[in-house]
DNA sequence: GTTGACGTTTACGTAAACGTCAACTATATT
DNA sequence: AATATAGTTGACGTTTACGTAAACGTCAAC
């Protein structure tokens, strides 16, 4: 088990690769190559060219990677440059990081605040849909005239 | 008990209010009174008028309140106004409320479904800043600028 | 030698929910 | 009368993450 993969009709690896257009990287991804582009023009990445054409490096592919997780994960396109951003620098990284955990546990105590309203949110949904569902059931045996003034 | 309050410097409980003005509104909403002019914009609400002063009745108010806590609940503002206005009709409400208990399911779905990703996003996280203080444990010990715990 | 697929750049559009600012009016107080 | 206060309208700005269209280049295939 040297090698990743080397199945009989001679399939290169994606990981092999050294080399990705956009279309690929895009769909892979499951992103439009409008979203990649986008991404380039926020200085997020940096393909090579070959003429116009971008060309894109297992870097590049695995910054896309960082930035996908990112978005997942509800930081921002901005907040992201700036991780990457502090990351190339060779020598310490521990700037990088720090940052980077900063950040971290802000989102970190974000999402937990938003799970909280989410919670909440969903209790009072729980709440009033079985409310709506009594009027509902004493409104179709009542008659015409039985308005409750829900407002 | 029969009124709701009466104290001494016969101070007038908003509920007994018949008409507010937008500055009180908002304060008490805690909005601008701009938010409740674009509301207004958006048709969710129709205050008289006096002259060009907004007058707003105790229905508006309630109206209001409605439209801030299906804010709240992660309405948008679209399916508020639909919510709100098949209320008005008179006669049968069973089709405002069918729909409204409609959207307060599929909002359920929502908020549930948003819930589990932001779980998973949290313990993606953890995970992720368990890690990154690992690294920076292990850099820090290697090189001299030791500032262990971070703030 | 044309078709089709894919690429490029530039620039404007979209959605949500307001904020900001300017200019104006109306009423009330000093 | 002049100022203060509160209200009005309209138009444009903001933020985020892209979408979409125009107008064109390039390259291989048929």
């Amino acid at each position: 088990m040297i090698g990743k993969q080397m199945n009989a009709n001679t399939k290169i690896d994606k990981d092999d690769r050294v080399q990705f257009s956009i279309t690929e990287l895009a769909e892979e991804f499951g992103v439009t190559s409008r979203t990649i582009r986008f991404y380039e023009d926020k200085g997020l990445v940096n393909p090579e060219r070959d003429g116009t054409t971008r060309i894109y490096s297992r870097k590049d592919r695995g910054r896309l990677k960082i930035i996908l997780r990112g978005r997942r994960l509800g930081f921002s396109l901005q907040d992201i440059k700036k991780m990457l951003d502090m990351y190339s620098p060779k020598g310490e990284p521990t700037g990088q990081l720090t940052f980077t955990l900063q950040k971290c546990e802000e989102q970190l105590e974000k999402l937990i605040a938003q799970r909280t309203d989410i919670n909440e949110a969903i209790a009072e949904l729980e709440d009033g849909i079985a409310q709506l569902r009594e009027h509902l059931a004493s409104s179709d045996s009542a008659a015409d005239g039985c308005k409750k003034t829900i407002a």
